[in-house]
DNA sequence: GCCAACGTTGGC
DNA sequence: GCCAACGTTGGC
């Protein structure tokens, strides 16, 4: 499903989170500035979650359901794919019974932020941005964790003002 | 708050 | 295996 790696290849992300819930600030303000991006009960997703991150990639960390909506800032990967223990919670709110810890059908990875960016960059911003017109987030709706491409990503950290 | 776009579920 | 009903996401 995911090509292999060349030899220390980065491969670039987006997360979503509703800033409400989890912002990035509150990212940057946990311990470490990291945390276990649980929760997430989309079977596309989590073959991102599960096979496609590794530690040491990047990710924007986007604010949906927001005003506006927009990309907050950049985060990494430190710790990549395991299973989604509050699945196997009863008293979690994302519990799942039929997630049976000998195969978990869900997983997370933890991730660190790095850098907030100093404007962000707004879902309008990106829509009318000709250089972003491919970008996975646009075209592939209601996917918490999507794909995105070194060219995508230099462009959008340079309207962020973040280098990285 | 509305609703479009999907993914999932379950009857048949 | 089809597909209608339902639930969720997330822009507006």
């Amino acid at each position: 499903m995911f090509a292999p790696r060349a030899k220390g290849e980065r491969r670039y992300w987006l997360i979503k989170s509703e800033p409400d819930v989890f912002s990035f600030d509150d990212l940057m303000q946990a311990p470490q500035r990291t945390t276990c991006w649980d929760s997430i009960r989309n079977s596309g997703a989590r073959n991102f979650l599960r096979d496609g991150m590794k530690v040491g990639d990047r990710c924007f960390y986007y604010h949906s359901n927001a005003e506006p909506s927009a990309i907050a800032g950049v985060c990494e990967v430190v710790r990549e794919g395991y299973p989604d223990h509050t699945a196997f919670d009863p008293s979690h709110e994302y519990y799942d019974e039929k997630s049976d810890p000998a195969m978990p059908t869900w997983f997370m990875v933890d991730v660190k932020a790095v850098a907030a960016f100093k404007t962000l960059v707004t879902l309008p911003q990106i829509k009318a941005d000709p250089a972003l017109a491919e970008m996975a987030l646009l075209r592939v709706s209601r996917l918490s964790v999507v794909p995105v491409t070194a060219d995508e990503w230099a462009h959008v950290c340079a309207l962020g003002g973040v280098k990285v």
